[in-house]
DNA sequence: CCGCCCCTACGTCATTTGTCGCACCCACCC
DNA sequence: GGGTGGGTGCGACAAATGACGTAGGGGCGG
């Protein structure tokens, strides 16, 4: 193995990625650019690890960068990160996603990516943070460091400052049920379920249940009802 | 080709996608598939609309299909589609979608919509998709259109009882927006709002605004808030 | 032209929802 | 022991929500 920084040296790529629309269309993509090449596919996290280490048995060539999605099926992408990178030292992750949630950045950095992107940033900007990475720096979406940012610094107005029993009424209110529901399911009175309900709101510093609910979706404590 | 229609004419597309690698990787990938050319790009149901409209006023020629995402901010695939069958009768959509919920085939198909795809589909089906609905066929994936008749004997309770006022209402409820606001929006009294929702509710056989919040999600109305 | 559907709007009513203050109990910790 | 925080409960009130009937105007197909 060999020192990375080399202009000359065409970058190899391998995309992981479970649609094969968007593979395909980075691979087009990647043509136009001089100076990258994809040299591996794969649908899910356990193609990617496995096809990584067939190729070091293989003394093949490992690739640069590894373009990798979160969401997929079987392996998903924080977990191939995680493996990836320690398996395989010398290649840097970048993580391509549709989600800019501080969650999965953090969930994704702490496994070891060299990169964060969100599917819709500027596709040049994908090229520049391909180049970073393979030259051992790393490089993340400016919306999603803001956003990072953003929660490092403020104070909890998330789903965190919520009592175990108040994220329970969370889960029943997302789930589109009233009060009275509620309170039959766990056994309190309606008032005790409306205090509940109130107290969470006030919290989350919203002004309905609906509010509630969409929240609930969106910070993933119930999964979106698609 | 030979089969087909016209070999020399160009199938003029539109693409609408979030996410711009998606859009510059198609636009890339059907740059080396004769007789496609992706003629223009939108980020959102939105600027889809938008766009279209300014080329009929401009006179310029509309696309002869449009790749249409589903989940997307603003204005979503399904919202996007009725709209642009609507008002172009000339133009195809075909929904290239990661999900394959009946739900959402059903929304779709219902909106007008030429074909439905999903994302990990072979890229090669996606350009015979794009073929066939030139020549003004419907293409269905494969294993979307078994889910999909499984569904058409049960009876009508979706969001196509509505009425264009009524999802126009649903989609604002589904953000979580008070009766008040929503007459703000739309101009209407408050009372007229309320009637509105009432009526969906009725409709939908639900109980409350948040239930409905839920269901235009699962319909795909409006993207997931996550 | 007539009927039908949609959008609009209002009145009225019952119910639900949300707020505020107060209170009790219990577990846990200082 | 005493304090603290969380879960539970209530009363009273204000606001929002939802159901039901009614009704005018506009558009569109029979």
């Amino acid at each position: 193995m060999r020192g990375d920084a080399d202009p000359d040296r065409v970058i190899r790529i391998m995309v992981v990625d479970d649609h094969a629309i968007v593979r395909r269309g980075l691979l087009a993509y990647t043509d136009t650019v001089a100076g990258l090449r994809v040299v591996g596919e794969a649908a899910d996290g356990q193609q990617a690890v496995a096809l990584l280490r067939q190729w070091e048995t293989l003394g093949e060539p490992l690739p640069d960068v590894v373009l990798m999605d979160l969401q997929m099926p079987r392996m998903g992408g924080v977990e191939a990160t995680a493996a990836i990178v320690r398996a395989h030292p010398g290649v840097r992750v970048v993580v391509l996603s549709s989600f800019g949630e501080a969650e999965r950045v953090h969930a994704a950095l702490a496994a070891g990516a060299a990169g964060y992107l969100l599917k819709d940033a500027d596709p040049d900007e994908v090229v520049m943070a391909v180049r970073a990475a393979a030259e051992g720096e790393v490089h993340l979406d400016s919306a999603v460091a803001r956003q990072l940012t953003r929660r490092m610094t403020a104070p909890n107005v998330g789903l965190t400052s919520l009592t175990a029993r108040e994220r329970e009424i969370l889960t029943l209110v997302a789930q589109g049920h009233a009060n009275r529901d509620i309170a039959d399911r766990l056994a309190i009175s309606e008032r005790t379920a409306r205090t509940h309900v109130s107290n969470v709101l006030s919290k989350l510093q919203l002004s309905s249940r609906t509010q509630a609910a969409l929240l609930a979706i969106r910070e993933g404590l119930i999964p979106p009802p698609a």
